[in-house]
RNA sequence: GGGGAAGUACUCAAGUGGCUCAAGAGGUGCCCCUGCUAAGGGCAUAGAUCGCGUAAGCGGUGCGAGGGUUCGAAUCCCUCCUUCUCCGCCA
């Protein structure tokens, strides 16, 4: 959420600033009307409310000394009808407020490279050597299936599409990366591991701004009106929702594995195959809650945090600068680490890696004192994968493949795979 | 799942409709006393949030959350949440 005095104060600006974004914008021009009504209607309410906390301690004094306080009273009855009116009108209108303001995304940084599609990403790095097969390369559906080490048919006979069961030395795998992902972050980058609830309720989701625009995006549970977390973004962030932290505290970061949940409503037919796109995937995140003027430089530093587990595991990756069409709602700046996949000749996304400024802690109310006694500040929220493990063991499988349908376990994940070097069937 | 008890500020805690727009204690901060320390004494202590105001400041909200009754609610009514506890069930 933006800040709304600012919002009032620079409305112009902010509007030409979130316009970069490419999103309709119709509701924010009713932004400062509503506004203004809003601090009327607390003027008008907030007198009345005064003279009756004057007037009724008039009658309770009148009372002790016997006096007759029907006339009062009977004109207070009036002047509580009309709070009660101005309060009901202030309440509309401050939802149609809170409306808009939850549904307007953060304002792009200005080291965020303008753009109208994903095509305008800003490649700024590239790392690895690609591999170069002698023979065709098999996409890793077919060699994880070849080798009996993935499962999709079944899984859709058990559950549904876009499920799989590991099995083997697949579902050692996938265990071996995510005790390495965290091993890493927990004893070379300083992290906490945090193992969070995987149902969230929906205060939560709304502070990191899955709700309450993107619920089709999101599986419930109706009956707690609960919701399958669809990153350890979301319990992990809000952690700390309401609450003052000391400055001291900061910089707070929390390393967390989880089973995430996405309904991927609007993907039809998009990654039908294979370990990309999953309705339910496992995933090593990494949260910072910062002080606001180290937010940038502690982006570069996460960012550094997910690439050194593909540098350890030795697989190309490039980052990207996401431009302002594609940075999603909640981000002022976002940067996309993207794997080799050799069978399908291109980069995909295997981390996402987010400033989110103060539009999380807003929402949230994670705020924090520079020193005793200071003013509450909002924090600043960062998050990235430190990886998608899943797209971890689809990148590892196509590039580490080995003509007769093998694949080759990297080094670093072979004392988690009891010393094995290599996954045969 | 069923039954009980509770939730008040940093902590403990009083408070059955108006001299409580939250008493008191602890803690904390500042000060006094003392050669130093301890003991003792004094003062301060509702954080937060919203609005008006250039500002000093003024006002609204606030007793787990949200509604309601009333001129007036920590107090009465309704719904919900959390914690403790007993019974049942269970990994």
């Amino acid at each position: 959420m933006l800040d709304i005095r600012k919002v009032r104060a620079n409305f112009d600006e902010v509007k030409e600033k979130l316009s970069k974004r490419g999103e309709d914008l119709s509701d924010f021009d009713k932004f400062s009307g509503l506004d203004e009504k809003r601090r009327e209607l607390i003027v008008k309410t907030e007198v009345l409310k005064a003279e009756r906390n004057n007037v009724s301690q008039q009658i309770a004094t009148m009372k002790r000394n016997k006096e007759n306080a029907d006339e009062v009273i009977l004109r207070m009855r009036e002047v509580g009808e009309e709070i009660k009116e101005l309060d009901d009108e202030l309440r509309e209108v401050e939802e149609k407020l809170n409306y808009i303001m939850m549904r307007i995304p953060n304002i792009p940084h200005e080291s965020v490279p303008f753009g109208d599609s994903e095509d305008d990403n800003v490649e700024i790095r590239t790392w690895g050597e690609r591999p170069e097969f002698e023979f065709e390369a098999k996409p890793h559906w077919d060699l994880g299936t070849d080798l009996n080490i993935l499962d999709f048919e079944r899984a859709a006979k058990v559950t549904g599409s876009r499920f799989v069961f590991y099995r083997g030395l697949g579902a050692r795998l996938e265990r071996a990366l995510i005790n390495f992902m965290l091993d890493l972050h927990i004893d070379e980058h300083g992290y906490e591991e945090i193992l969070p609830p995987y149902l969230a309720n929906r205060e939560s989701l709304t502070g990191t701004g899955q709700l309450p625009k993107f619920a089709e995006d999101l599986f419930h549970v109706e009956e707690e009106d609960f919701f399958l977390i669809p990153t350890s973004e979301v319990p992990v962030t809000n952690f700390h929702r309401d609450e003052i932290l000391n400055g001291e505290q900061l910089p707070i970061a929390f390393t967390a594995y989880s089973a995430n949940f996405r309904s991927e409503a609007g993907s039809a037919g998009r990654d039908t195959r294979g370990l990309i796109r999953q309705h339910q995937f496992n995933k090593v995140e990494l949260v910072r809650l910062v002080k606001p003027e180290d937010s940038y430089a502690e982006l570069e530093k996460l960012t550094g945090h997910a690439e050194k587990v593909l540098q350890l595991l030795k697989l190309p990756y490039r980052v990207l600068n996401m431009c302002t069409a594609d940075l999603g709602f909640t981000a002022a700046k976002k940067y996309d680490i993207e794997v080799w996949i050799p069978t399908q000749n291109m980069y995909r996304e295997i981390s996402s890696c987010s400033n989110f400024e103060d539009f999380q802690a807003r929402r949230a109310h994670i705020r924090y004192r520079s020193e005793a006694g200071a003013k509450p500040e909002y924090v600043h929220t960062l998050n990235g994968s430190g990886l998608a493990v899943g797209r971890t063991v689809a990148a590892i499988l196509e590039n580490y493949q080995q003509e007769d349908g093998s694949v080759i376990i990297p080094e670093v994940l072979r004392p988690y795979m009891g010393g094995k070097e290599v996954i045969t069937k």
